[in-house]
RNA sequence: CGGGGCAUAGUGUAACGGUAACAUUUACGAUUCGGGUUCGUAAGACUCAGGGUUCGAAUCCCUGUGCCCCGACCA
């Protein structure tokens, strides 16, 4: 892309109305636009990270035999009554709403009242199981207080994944395939070495929960860490029977903040029996449907990306959810042989099918480079009168402090991969 | 929802109760051409909304709204 093609502007300064590092890097660097307190627009850039790890999520949970669909926001109030949620005691982040026609409806905070009702008409018999759909939705949250940037909105983008089993062994294998799927989606997004599976609050199926967990300052979470067997309890569940559990002594755990960045959780038969899911066993009997559901917001990872790979100079992103992977810059004049080889070094990387944004603007060295730096992405090249006399061409990593002089067709060996 | 803070050009900040200023931004003209270059000219504000005090309010008081932070909450 043409960097005059991308609308959006950076700034040079923080806004006034926010806190969090996320916010402000990600408003200056003008990936997204904030509309109220816990509400933000994507702009190009933002949401160009954001499919990015919308594709990653994407590809591991199909891998694990996920299906995608996708439900509506609309929630209906008959479906949430029966299992005793449209109560605002009992879950308090509701938006609700009166219909014209009469009657009211909800925005979905979570689906598993949905789903579990849609399955009622395509699960009868334990040959149809087990299964388990995803999708990628729209939630909405009447957050008392949203805060953290893009971290805990009132309305964001969350994948959904729910699964169907007979039996708690078939939940058991399927929840593994999923802790799997999750270790792989954080790794792929940058965040593998700060993120920890945490045991948290099971409810009344599992003992356990399981939160994956970023560590971070910025994080809402208190949670104490093993480091070397990568594992971590959260502060709800730190006491001495999880720690038998786990073989793990209290010495050996450290406290620190970290940022909720998913979360699994076995639902066992809470839903189906609610809302009446079940199945024919071999026997002929009807049994509930056992469920299990997983959970990970796409915003937050962004924004736990933001907070905690960002350096002084701007945003850092990984490779696999960079929205573009190579800042390419232009510091000569419009018509002279260096301009015109830009040009070509942009189509050529065009065709190679790497993401490049062409910096042409008759600008400043220094606004064009601050700008690279801030928006982050892995690589920035630079072609020059200086770089062009001398046959080459400027290639520097984000997160290198010297850049590297190559030939073109180094380059572009290097950019293959 | 309890507590605290803030609200002034697009953005970030000033202004004792007395003519709303500076930087940035934008436009134009020069300058420069490898780190937000330099200089000039111009544009840009009913000071969040509503009320009150006062000869006079961005400034003091009340109400509301919005935003930020701490806490609570987080299915």
């Amino acid at each position: 892309m043409l960097r005059s093609q991308l609308f959006s502007k950076t700034r040079r300064e923080d806004p006034k109305d926010e806190q969090s590092k996320n916010a402000k890097l990600l408003i200056r660097a003008g990936f997204i636009h904030k509309e109220l307190a816990g509400v933000y627009s994507y702009l190009p850039l933002g949401l160009r990270v954001l499919k990015k790890i919308e594709d990653i999520i994407r590809e591991e949970i199909n891998n694990i035999g996920g299906v995608e669909l996708s439900m509506t926001a609309f929630q209906n109030p008959e479906l949430w009554k029966k299992t005793g949620r449209w109560d605002d005691e009992v879950l308090d982040v509701w938006f609700k709403t009166e219909l014209k026609a009469g009657g009211e409806i909800g925005l979905g905070t979570t689906h598993e009242e949905m789903v579990a009702n849609i399955m009622r008409d395509h699960i009868s018999s334990y040959k149809d199981l087990p299964m388990s759909v995803y999708q990628f939705q729209t939630k909405f949250r009447n957050e008392l207080r949203a805060k953290s940037g893009i971290m805990r909105g009132r309305e964001f983008l969350m994948k959904d994944l729910y699964s169907f089993h007979a039996d708690e062994e078939s939940l058991d294998d399927f929840y593994d395939k999923a802790k799997g799927a999750y270790e792989r989606i954080y790794e792929r997004c940058g965040l593998g070495d700060l993120t920890y599976i945490t045991f948290s609050s099971g409810g009344t199926f599992s003992k356990y929960s399981h939160e994956y967990q970023t560590l971070s300052e910025a994080g809402e979470d208190k949670i104490f860490v093993n480091v070397e067997k990568k594992i971590a309890i959260n502060e709800e569940v730190l006491n001495d029977e999880t720690l038998n559990d786990l073989g793990i002594k209290r010495e050996e755990l450290e406290e620190v903040k970290a940022i909720e960045v998913g979360n699994i959780f076995k639902l066992g038969t809470k839903f189906s029996l609610a809302l009446d899911l079940v199945y024919t066993d071999e026997n002929g009997e009807k049994k509930p449907v056992v469920m299990g559901c997983y959970g990970i917001g796409l915003g937050r990872v962004m924004g736990t990306v933001a907070e905690v790979l960002s350096d002084e100079k701007g945003l850092v992103w990984p490779k696999e959810i960079a929205p573009f992977k190579i800042s390419l810059i232009c510091l000569a004049k419009a018509g002279t042989e260096a301009y015109k080889q830009a040009e070509e070094v942009y189509q050529k990387l065009t065709e190679m099918g790497v993401e490049v944004l062409f910096d042409e603007r008759d600008i400043s060295a220094g606004e064009k480079m601050a700008e690279a730096d801030l928006f982050g992405f892995p690589y920035r090249a630079v072609i020059s009168e200086k770089t062009f006399s001398a046959g080459q061409i400027e290639l520097k990593g984000r997160q290198n402090t010297e850049a590297e002089m190559l030939s073109l067709a180094d380059f572009y060996e290097r950019m293959k991969n």
